[in-house]
This record gives C-alpha cells, sequence and structure tokens, in this order.
DNA sequence: TCCAATACTCAGTTTTTCCTTACTTAGTCA
DNA sequence: TGACTAAGTAAGGAAAAACTGAGTATTGGA
C-alpha cells in the first residue's frame, strides 16, 4: 500500500468526532440516559436521580445539551418555579447509536473479565 | 411516576460510561479510524497519518489501547526496529457501532445547518 | 418568624488531560 | 564524519474540565 493511498485523519468536518464533542462530558450520558428512561423529568429530579452530581454541573450540561439540540426546555411561569427538560427528536434519534455502544462495551468488558468465558449477560440499563 | 420507581443512575458498572471511557481521548478515535480504514500500520506511518498527533501522545494512547485490549502490538526484532499496530476482534467489533454514532453525528448537523436559516448563525458548527 | 422547596448563578480552586522540547539506541547511507 | 531512520522516553508546564461552597428570589406552611 503506498502511503500517498493511506486514509488520512480530518479531525474537523469528521461526524464522529462531532458527534463526540456533543456526548462527551461527564455528564452528559447521564442526563441523556436518565431523560431517555423517564421521559420528561424536572430539575431536582435529574439531580435526585443522577448519583453525585453538583447544581452548578446539571444546570451546565442541561444548558450545553440544549444548545446542541438535545433536549428542550420548558419553564412554567409559576411560583415555585418549574422547568421540564426532555429529549428532542435528536436526542431520541441519538439513544440507538448508544445502546449499540453499550452492547459493545458490555462485551468487551466480559471478555476481559473473564477471558474465554462466556457467563451470560448483565442488562444494559443498570 | 413516583420517585422510587424513576431510572437511578449508576456510573459504575454502566457499559456505556466504560466504552466512553476507552474511546473518548482526543487521539484515540484517530487511531482506530486509520488502523480501520488502513489495516496493519507502522509507527511512524501512524504519526504521519493523523494530523497533528505528537510522538508522546502517539505513544501513550497506543498503550492505552492496547491495555484496553482495543489494538495489538508486533514487535519484530529488527534493525532498524519495526513495529506493527492492528486492531484486535474487540477493536473490529467496534467500528459498526462508530459507524451508526457517525451517520447520526452528521444528521443532528445537516439539521443544524437547516435551521441556521431563521435563527442565523449559532457557533456549534465546526 | 423561620424554614423548606424551586431552579438556578457565581467566584475561586483543584484535578485531569494534553502538549512541548529534548533525548535515546543502533545501524545505514554519502 | 555527520545526517538520517526507526520507535520510542522523560520532565515539566499549560490548558481544559470539573468541583466546592456559597448566594439569588419567591411564597406557602408550621
Amino acid at each position: 500500500m503506498k502511503e500517498k493511498e493511506l486514509y488520512k485523519n480530518n479531525l474537523d468536518g469528521c461526524p464522529l468526532t462531532f458527534a463526540l464533542n456533543i456526548i462527551g462530558g461527564k455528564w452528559r450520558l447521564p442526563i441523556i440516559w436518565a431523560l431517555s428512561k423517564n421521559g420528561r423529568m424536572r430539575y431536582n429530579q435529574l439531580k435526585r436521580g443522577i448519583n453525585g452530581i453538583t447544581s452548578m454541573m446539571l444546570t451546565q450540561t442541561l444548558k450545553d445539551l440544549e444548545d446542541c439540540n438535545i433536549i428542550n426546555r420548558q419553564q412554567f411561569m409559576e411560583i415555585p418555579p418549574r422547568v421540564e427538560y426532555s429529549l428532542t427528536e435528536s436526542g431520541e434519534n441519538l439513544v440507538p447509536a448508544l445502546k449499540q455502544l453499550a452492547r459493545w462495551g458490555d462485551d468487551v468488558r466480559n471478555n476481559i473479565d473473564n477471558i474465554g468465558e462466556d457467563n451470560g449477560r448483565d442488562e444494559l440499563q443498570s
């Protein structure tokens, strides 16, 4: 194979890099996952549901995901305030891709844990 | 829906988190991608093929991926030295999942571009 | 009157990740 | 002789990501 015919990596414009930039933060996947499981959720509901997240990280990550068009934010003008979050269509479309990745992760981990021995499967939704 | 029935996030043991930890470094995907396109590659071939990577980052990332059982490292006892890298079976299995994610990334990006008509430019696009 | 609940926001700090520059060993080419 | 190739290592610093702990406004209930 000649050097010139090699695939050359081009980071800008790669849709995979783009996708990973969207889901790549520490708390983004947990939020997306929780919303895909539970549907519409309020701020403090998310906070209670996601183990270890702080107010600040939740606020920031929700805003990031909203900017990426992955989640919707609906604010009700009430006292006490109420804000509900849910996945957008893009967000929903992401879920199958994540499931495939999760399936792969599961397989790999089983291979590492007991090499050569297949001991059933763990459920994807932990 | 009762609070107790909500899905609760458990980061340890989540196969998705596990998968993202494997592919989540800056240079991991470029290396995996290049190997999946070109098959077996030597160190400097990878270095030339991946735009902007330094020796150190390449060495480190290759070692990380080897530890994760994503790539094989085969060393030939020759002068000058020769080392060839290739995807393991786990590495090959990862590729379809990455492709699905990439497809999603592509769709989302196109959607953003189209929405841009009524909203001017946002800084999401590369 | 004081506390709880809601959905945040801010300043400052720590932790993690990534990068830069130089150096290695041993043989080959001019 | 000196430059070049191969496949890396080492030390230290910069940049990015994440965290800590506090404060905001409002109102109903004890």
